[in-house]
DNA sequence: GCCCTTGTTTTGAACGTTTCGAGCAGGATG
DNA sequence: CATCCTGCTCGAAACGTTCAAAACAAGGGC
């Protein structure tokens, strides 16, 4: 391997000069200058980035810490967050939790012992991970979720907003005895959605009752099974919101297994988009959300904690879209 | 930061037996063994994976290097990767290259100073990243494509046999004019597709008719501009293949534009799955790839090559599976 | 009692960079 | 002419680990 040194033998100069110039600070004669670019090039010298990291006490590495890549939220905000980190000059490292603390924890302990420039993570319930970020003092960004007694950079979505404005889509069709599939009740996302739900109701005079409401998973089969639950009650709903794609994709297997059908048997409005929506017949009404805009934010608010580890923390809440498709068709009366 | 040496004052031994210690050696007594783990303990001590990269001469960094991760066939990849990479205590970086050689050659570029363990690359069409890597005898596993002149472990899908059968399927079902649309001719993939294609009919005694073939780029909006193509025919296709996943949701836009259904209008197979294939309504056709451990394979194997960087490289191809589903339904006479 | 062997620990030298302080010209200033 | 700057360059010390080689202790054979 070339090294710094051989660079320098070469080019009469010491090593000192030739990291200088490689770093491209300024003063340092050009001729010099050239001299060393002349005798990188002859040598096909490569600099050590392992080296650099080291005595530089960081690497150009981001974390990122989700559920699933395998969730198209996720997907597209990851891309969002690669995007950025490229133009900054870092390279994102992929961690999928599956919402296991443990794991969280282990890559937290991996972003710490590595070295990382920083992290963005979409926490798991428990958040031993985080905690254990926050206390290293580690620049993070916390995107999705809350978590309670951590000072953070966060990025968030409008979910109660967002979801009220969903059900207040299917009321103004005239649906009225509205259901709703959420998430488990520790995850701030699930209630806060939930909360949306429950104040469109109560906007529009609508008793809310609690049997039509269901904790899932966030996941396809707890949809399918909360779903299933829903249509058993002696007087199922006529209409349904359900807080997350996977569940929805979940109701809708459900649906589709017993030969109903959306709109006509019950209307539905999902919470965040799926991939071509459009295409699946009839096509799906959501709340979208902006995912890839997500990822975005969180690499550019992790670059400005990293540049400025001091100032204190800030909260971006972005907007949803309600995406109006067949779905949720207006009532026939 | 607490370093090797703290822990080693504080438990009365040297920094070399600290290190002997936690790396797991034997050869140690195993009263001072625990004498350094109580130290380490005490002081929160941490080891620095930088340092140790830096001595060790590389890191535990796998690149995977796809075109883009919202293409649900690398999503599914680049899990299958990482959950071996996390059993093999490697961590992932995420290269979106876009199918732009010069973004894969900065990204190969980064491999090598960074000292990264290991590459899995789908290459781009001129590959020129992966002539680089291959050079610097990196470990490396090529996926989903072959370059001509690399020697190196590659995980391919039996494209050719699995065109022929999604082909076959449709000459089954009654079908005799049947078009095409793959990619570009420089990828491998889209070539042995193609021939698969060719191979089904010729099997069947059905002439080649070169007017039913289209090139694209393996996206939507490829898909949807060669569709639309096959549709302005003098006499359109009763049927069609489309080789990727894309460009088949792509073919199905235009088709819901013009408001022409599939099987009755267009039969139709695509090439890899999409996500939630079967909520598409008319569910589709696919000749499904087994994504997931297309990337579990090539982690296996990358760890096998860093494992044994002698041994001659060596090909794994994979079957694919036909799932049928509506929009392939036999011709009605 | 001496020497060799075996098993464990320590010393000290890397690994390849960056950066601090010192050194050294050469020009400006008093 | 001495002194002070200014602008560059260089030497050397980190950064925190691992590992080869040396040192040491203890046990066994002759």
């Amino acid at each position: 391997m070339t090294t710094i040194y051989d660079v320098a033998r070469r080019s009469g100069v010491s090593p000192a000069t030739v990291s200088r110039v490689l770093s491209g600070r300024r003063n340092v004669d050009p001729e010099l200058s050239e001299k060393v670019r002349a005798a990188v090039a002859e040598l096909g010298y490569r600099p050590n980035g392992v080296a650099r990291n080291l005595r530089k006490a960081s690497t150009n590495l981001w974390a990122v810490v989700i559920s699933d890549i395998e969730n198209p939220f996720f997907t597209s905000l990851v891309r969002g967050l690669e995007d950025v980190a490229q133009t900054e000059g870092y390279h994102v490292v992929l961690c999928n939790s599956d919402e296991d603390p443990a794991k969280e924890a282990a890559y937290a302990s991996a972003v710490l012992t590595e070295q990382m420039a920083g992290v963005v993570v979409s926490p798991t319930s428990t958040a031993e991970g985080v905690l254990q970020l926050a206390e290293a003092k580690t620049p993070m960004v916390l995107i999705d979720r809350r978590v309670d007694g951590v000072e953070a950079d966060t990025v968030l979505v409008d979910n109660e907003h967002g979801a009220a404005e969903g059900v207040k889509h299917l009321i103004d069709g005239g649906y009225e005895r509205i259901a709703c599939i959420t998430g488990p009740r520790r995850v701030s996302t699930a209630m806060d959605r939930l909360a949306g739900y429950r104040s469109a109701l109560r906007a529009a005079g609508i008793p809310y009752d609690k049997d039509l409401v269901r904790h899932a998973d966030f996941r396809e089969a707890g949809g399918f099974a909360a779903m299933e639950s829903l249509l058993e009650l002696p007087e199922p709903p006529e209409a349904l919101f359900v807080s997350n794609n996977l569940m929805t994709v979940g109701a809708l297997e459900c649906l589709a297994k017993r030969g109903l059908r959306a709109p006509d048997d019950i209307a539905l409005v999902g919470f965040d988009d799926i991939p071509w929506a459009d295409l699946v017949v009839p096509s799906l009404t959501t709340v979208a959300q902006p995912t890839y805009e997500l990822g975005r934010t969180a690499g550019l608010l992790l670059k400005d904690r990293i540049a400025a580890p001091g100032r204190p923390p800030s909260t971006v809440t972005l907007r949803t879209e309600l995406h109006v498709r067949a779905t949720s068709a207006p009532k026939q009366k």
